[in-house]
DNA sequence: CGTACCCTTGAAAAAAATCAACTTAAGTGG
DNA sequence: CCACTTAAGTTGATTTTTTTCAAGGGTACG
């Protein structure tokens, strides 16, 4: 599939676009990219990532790591979300962005895309609304590690990924297969392995979620909900699939 | 003194303006607003602000509360700093914002805002700056609270209220005013007030801090910040005090 | 000078991390 | 195709950290 229209079809699944923009998108010169698994796209204390890219396929974070060895991650980019927004309009990266399955992205120079962002309305207000979801998202993970004891914590991921998934076509409605290992599971909410496994354990046990490696089933979705206290209002989806209603 | 050299004194803390865009900001219908202690102004679930404003005195806070009860503050907005940037875009408030003393704000209607932000190249990359550190503090304060343990959580939210309390002149230099109690401050490092006291108690102990009632002397600059993992990089000041450097 | 509201401190309980095996699964080379 | 190797998942026991509970003590302000 052509390299615009996707890009096309990400932005407008959250902003509309005049004529006017679609061309300008249509004619700038996004190109595939592919990244592979475990690739560094962008170093904490580096400069930014001399492209900015929407990823098409895969899945990529970003993460801090402390003095003590602790690493954070702070935030986890599938289909349609973007690379390196974060640094668009700063000198020095502040965390690392890195591959974590193979990666297929859009790919356009940043100096290109800050002026598109800063030269057409349109795209310029897509570009801002896809950065302040992030800086949404992110609010609600610190109130998930700042608030939330550990077994609400690693539900509400789990509800979170399923939903931006599902949103982007990724999964079938409350399946999710987890691209990481449960190490890296922990990364995200800041817990140790070992106690995300109990956690999932403990989930499964209550018959929230079912699991076949790291296949993961939603078998009760308001139960999981309930118990991650989910609410996907924070994410800002237009067009969230009501459950029984099918989409469009 | 006047709203419109103020707003554009704090723009250009971080970015450069072209006489256009001081001329566009000067002729923005920018005004004083004062807003009471305790006043909510964004009501999670609600409508953004229709003004979006510049803080001039007083701090605010952004904050989400789960459903358990505990709540998490999630931004801190002190002299310079944007109430309400984190909606611009965005239809739905997916947090609570509220002043936490009396505020004083250069206000500006949030339809003019964005037609600013989208119009002058370099006001829309001003306020793109804002945005990005903004989310870089927030990813920071993701591994503050998935990663660190308390006491060094507690040293590390000190030492970033100095530096940009100092940065935007409101506090001389390791002298701190915390207007909040521990309490509050709990709902920055996601602990009890019991255990914030305890933390504080230890760092005072350990000769790092002074205490005078919520006067805070920061004793042993370089010991606080190792404490507290502190490494402000991921504040994006373009000017940083130095030790000894006299401000220009 | 009383009355909130916060701060402080101790003791006990709960949550999560750490330590240490052991199991499973996946990949590799014979 | 199987044995071997390695990385990840699982489980129990123990220790550490943090919360919870509870009781004073200070301080500001009417």
């Amino acid at each position: 599939m052509n390299v615009h229209s996707l890009v096309l079809t990400k932005l407008k699944l959250r902003s509309q676009l005049s004529q006017a923009a679609c061309v300008a998108i249509e004619t700038a010169p996004f190109v595939f990219r592919d990244i592979p698994a475990g690739a560094q796209i962008v170093r904490d204390g580096g400069p930014p990532a001399a492209q900015c890219s929407i990823v098409l396929d895969g899945v990529a974070i970003r993460s801090k790591t402390t003095r003590s060895g602790g690493r954070q991650i702070a935030a986890i980019e599938i289909r349609g979300d973007f690379l390196d927004l974060a640094h668009l309009f700063l000198d020095i990266a502040d965390h690392d962005v890195e591959a974590l399955t193979p990666l297929r992205v859009a790919a356009i120079e940043r100096d290109i895309l800050r002026d598109l962002a800063l030269e057409h309305r349109d795209f310029g207000r897509a570009l801002w609304t896809e950065a302040l979801v992030e800086a949404s998202i992110a609010r609600e993970w610190m109130t998930n590690l700042g608030r939330r004891d550990a077994r609400t914590r690693v539900a509400h991921v789990l509800c979170e990924l399923a939903v931006r998934s599902q949103a982007v076509g990724l999964a079938a409605p409350d399946t999710l297969l987890l691209p990481w290992t449960q190490e890296q599971l922990g990364d995200v909410t800041g817990l140790t392995p070992v106690h995300v496994n109990r956690m999932l354990r403990s989930l499964e046990d209550d018959g929230l979620i079912a699991r076949r490696g790291r296949q993961v089933q939603i078998v009760d979705r308001a139960g999981l909900r309930a118990a991650g206290e989910f609410e996907p209002r924070y994410l800002h989806l237009v067009e969230i699939a009501q459950p029984g209603a099918a989409a469009a």
